[in-house]
DNA sequence: GTACATGCAAAAGATTTGCACTCTT
DNA sequence: AAGAGTGCAAATCTTTTGCATGTAC
């Protein structure tokens, strides 16, 4: 994904700062990191400390709510975000609920919806989020059995 | 689910206290409407006025980290919570992207984890949400091309 | 030029925590 | 009795907001 993605999603309708694509070419340049915004926030502010906090929150919030990045929630206590990259292949996240480290698990259910619109009780679905708990392979061991 | 669930899941471990009681009876109770730590707390502050804010959210996540009830995130800002019903079809969130409206959906999707455990890579995989995000039948007009 | 965007600092919320006291076991 | 749990209030942490200033279009 390049920075002209910005101007054809903003159509017009938010101005493209230099700020904007800093923020957009970070979120694109660390999506398998997942940051939250703190974390984009102290990254970009090594080499451009005069961008603020607010402003990553806002952006965030902007590329979010076009559909540009996904907001995702770990249940850590804050948001992460990463590329939302409609051409390839949806994928979803494993989070161990021992040590808490996240996997991706690329493809898993997404034919249920990949087709795009998906049409249930006249809802039409743009969009989802498939998050799966378990123990990853190094917390195996100890674990209690399984709620069911 | 009644109360001597929780005797037999806290197996000794914790004590069984009056307050975790009727947390545990009013998140059965209220589930389908996804009740937040502070909704519980009003529900409950009517009948039990001593009961803390706190010890609400310690027994939520208690309960959470039991898997007795589920944490969600409908991406309002605070977590959400409700039973996790082991023995029923899974059931899964559409949440409006317009007006913030949750809708459930059920069974779709399940198939793919249902089975209990699944192994991906060394992954033991114990439970899973899913999250679709679109536009409920009421915003449907109006709505902006999908991202993809 | 003008409306929108930013930076800063303060505010707002949600959630967590320290501590003295209480209660389950 | 002992240790875990609770209630309260304060603390913490994330995210939002008001406002004066800056800037893309």
């Amino acid at each position: 994904m390049n920075t002209s993605v910005l101007q054809e999603k903003f159509n017009g309708k938010y101005k493209l700062t230099w700020q904007r694509e800093i923020i957009f070419r970070t979120i694109s340049k660390y999506t398998d990191q997942h940051p939250s915004a703190e974390d984009v926030y102290e990254i970009i502010h090594r080499q451009h400390p005069v961008i603020g906090l607010a402003t990553v929150y806002r952006t965030l919030e902007l590329l979010s709510s076009l559909g540009i990045v996904q907001k995702l929630d770990f249940g850590d206590g804050r948001h992460r975000y990463e590329i939302n990259d409609c051409h390839a292949l949806h994928h979803h996240h494993f989070i161990c609920i021992s040590c808490g480290k996240v996997v991706e698990m690329k493809g898993i259910c997404a034919n249920t919806f990949n087709a795009g619109r998906n049409d249930v009780d006249g809802i039409s679905v743009t969009d989802y989020q498939l998050y799966a708990y378990g123990y990853c392979k190094d917390c195996e061991k100890n674990q209690p059995p399984p709620p069911c």
